[in-house]
RNA sequence: GUGGGCGUAGCUCAGCUGGUUAGAGCGUCUGGUUGUGGCCCAGAAGGUCGUGGGUUCAAAUCCCAUCGCUCACCCCA
C-alpha cells in the first residue's frame, strides 16, 4: 500500500470544518486591520532562504527540501514565508507604489524535521507581514490581530510573551558579555548547549535542561545592553498593548531561532498541545528587506501553526460540530423512477438546493436511513399511485408530517424548502 | 540526528505465563411483511494478527531484523 509521505498528513472531509472555520476567522480577521491576501510560490530559488533565514540556522542547515531541477537550479520549497514575501516585495517594487504594505498569507511551508505532536514536514500557516513603517503601533497590532484570531477561534489556555533583542550592535554586545559569564560555567553546561556557546549562544535560553536553566537564570539580561532609542520602541509596544487590554508578560529568554529579527519579538504559546506549544511567533525584521537587495525598509510580521491551533482546538473542546446539512433526499421507489428522480434533481439544485440521491439501487428503508444520517431536512418521495395520480410526497423528517404536493408544480416544493 | 512507547477487523481496543475454526464495542450492509428514517431487535460481511526470518510438534503470543506510526530531545509555527 502506497502511504502519504512520512510527515504529510491528508485532512479529511470529516476535518475540513473546523480548518474553514479557521481559515474563514483569519481572512475576516485580516480584513478588518486591513491587511491584502498575498500568494507567493511554493518553491524559491534556494539562496533566497540561506540569505533571508541565516545560513547557520537550523531551518536553512539541515531542515530545507532543497534539489535541483533539470536547468540545474537549486530550489528549495519554502520553510516560512517571511523571505518569500519579501522577494515579491522587492521583486515587483512595491515600496514605489505606497509607502505601507499590509500583507496576509495563508499557506503550506516545508521543513524536514522529525514528526511529533504538533510538528509535521508540511505544515500550514497564516501570518501578516507590515512593511514600510518602523511604528511601535505595528508591533502591537501584530499581536494584537494573531491574539485576536486565536481568540476567536475559541482558544483559552493562551499566554503572551514579549521581548526586545535590539538592533544588531546591542545583541553583539550583549552576546559578549553572555559569552564571558558562561565562560567559567561552560563545563556545566548540557553538551548540546556547548555547541550552542559556538553556534547560537543565545538558544542558550531556550534549552529545557534543568543545569542550563539554572545557569541561565543568573545569567545577564538583554534589556541591560538596549540603547534607550530601542528601549523607548519596546516601551511604546508595551503601552499599546496595555492600552487595549492585552495581557502579556516580558520574557527576556525569548531569542527566536530566525536570525533577522530586530527589536519586538513576540510568541503565543498554548498550554493545550504538547511540547510544540508556540502557536505563533513574529517579530520586527528591519534589515532583511535591505539584505535580500531592496531598499532599507523596516517591517514587522508573525506566522502562526494551524496544525498546532487545530490540535490545541481540539484539546480544549472547543471545536465546533460540522452543522452542514441537507435541503432535501429524494427517495426513488421503484426503480422505473430513476431518470424522474434525476430530472427532479436537477431542477432542485438548478435552485441552490442541497439535494442528494441514492446511487446504489438500495430499498427504500435504507433510502430512509441514509437521508437520515445525511440530515436531510426534507424527503421527497417519488414513486407509488402518488406519483401515477401526478403527486410526490414531501416529508418534513424533523415533524414526520408528510403531504402531496404536484410533481409538475416543483416551484412550490423549491419556495417551501427556501423558506427554512 | 538521538532516545522512549506502540503496530490484531473501517475506527477504538481485548487476547500475548505459546495449544482446537482470532474476539468485543462502534461503524457498515441486510432484514424486522406489500412503499418510509431516528430508538430497539435479529442476522451478515469484514482480519495474510505491519513485513521477513528464527526457536518449537505448535506463535498474534518468545527471539532477531526490517518497515511504519507515535511521543520527547533538538528546532520551530
Amino acid at each position: 500500500m502506497i502511504k502519504a509521505i512520512t510527515g504529510t498528513k491528508d485532512i479529511l472531509p470529516e476535518q475540513i470544518s473546523e480548518w474553514k472555520r479557521l481559515e474563514k476567522i483569519v481572512e475576516e480577521k485580516m480584513s478588518c486591520f486591513n491587511y491584502k491576501e498575498i500568494r507567493t510560490p511554493t518553491f524559491e530559488e534556494t539562496s533566497l532562504f540561506s540569505r533571508g533565514i541565516g545560513e547557520a540556522t537550523d531551518i536553512v542547515s539541515k531542515e530545507m527540501y532543497t534539489f535541483t531541477d533539470r536547468s540545474k537550479t537549486s530550489i528549495t520549497l519554502k520553510p516560512e514565508m517571511t523571505a518569500s514575501v519579501v522577494r515579491a516585495f522587492i521583486e515587483h517594487k512595491l515600496s514605489k507604489k505606497q509607502n505601507l504594505h499590509k500583507l496576509y498569507y495563508i499557506s503550506s511551508m516545508y521543513r524536514q524535521e522529525r514528526p511529533q505532536a504538533g510538528r509535521l514536514r508540511e505544515f500550514h500557516q497564516f501570518g501578516a507581514e507590515a512593511i514600510g513603517s518602523d511604528n511601535p503601533m505595528l508591533d502591537a497590532e501584530m499581536i494584537e490581530l494573531a491574539y485576536d484570531i486565536l481568540k476567536s477561534f475559541g482558544l483559552k489556555n493562551l499566554e503572551v510573551k514579549i521581548n526586545s533583542l535590539g538592533v544588531p550592535s546591542e545583541r553583539e554586545s550583549y552576546k559578549s558579555e553572555l559569552k564571558k559569564y558562561l565562560s567559567d560555567k561552560f563545563d556545566s553546561l548540557s553538551e548540546d548547549s556547548k555547541k550552542r556557546f559556538e553556534t547560537n549562544i543565545l538558544r542558550i535560553f531556550d534549552s529545557k535542561d534543568e543545569r542550563d536553566i539554572e545557569i541561565m537564570d543568573g545569567a545577564p539580561k538583554i534589556l541591560d545592553f538596549l540603547s534607550d532609542e530601542s528601549l523607548e520602541h519596546f516601551e511604546k509596544v508595551k503601552n499599546y498593548l496595555t492600552g487595549i487590554g492585552i495581557e502579556f508578560k516580558v520574557d527576556q529568554k525569548l531569542v527566536r531561532g530566525l536570525d533577522y529579527y530586530t527589536n519586538t519579538t513576540f510568541e503565543i504559546v498554548s498550554g493545550s498541545v504538547g511540547s510544540q506549544s508556540a502557536l505563533c511567533g513574529g517579530g520586527r525584521y528591519n534589515l532583511l528587506i535591505e539584505q535580500l537587495g531592496g531598499p532599507p525598509t523596516p517591517a514587522t510580521g508573525f506566522a502562526a501553526g494551524m496544525e498546532r491551533i487545530l490540535l490545541a482546538c481540539q484539546n480544549e473542546g472547543c471545536s465546533q460540530e460540522d452543522k452542514s446539512s441537507l435541503d432535501v433526499y429524494l427517495v426513488r421507489m421503484e426503480p422505473a423512477k430513476t431518470s424522474d428522480v434525476f430530472k427532479i434533481a436537477a431542477e432542485l439544485r438548478n435552485n441552490n438546493l442541497k439535494t442528494e440521491l441514492d446511487y446504489l439501487s438500495r430499498s427504500v428503508k435504507a433510502q430512509m436511513r441514509e437521508a437520515n444520517r445525511l440530515k436531510a431536512r426534507f424527503v421527497l418521495f417519488v414513486g407509488g399511485e402518488e406519483f401515477e395520480k401526478g403527486y410526490v410526497v414531501l416529508k418534513n423528517m424533523e415533524s414526520g408530517e408528510q403531504e402531496d404536493v404536484k410533481q409538475d408544480n416543483l416551484d412550490a416544493i423549491i419556495n417551501r424548502l427556501n423558506l427554512k
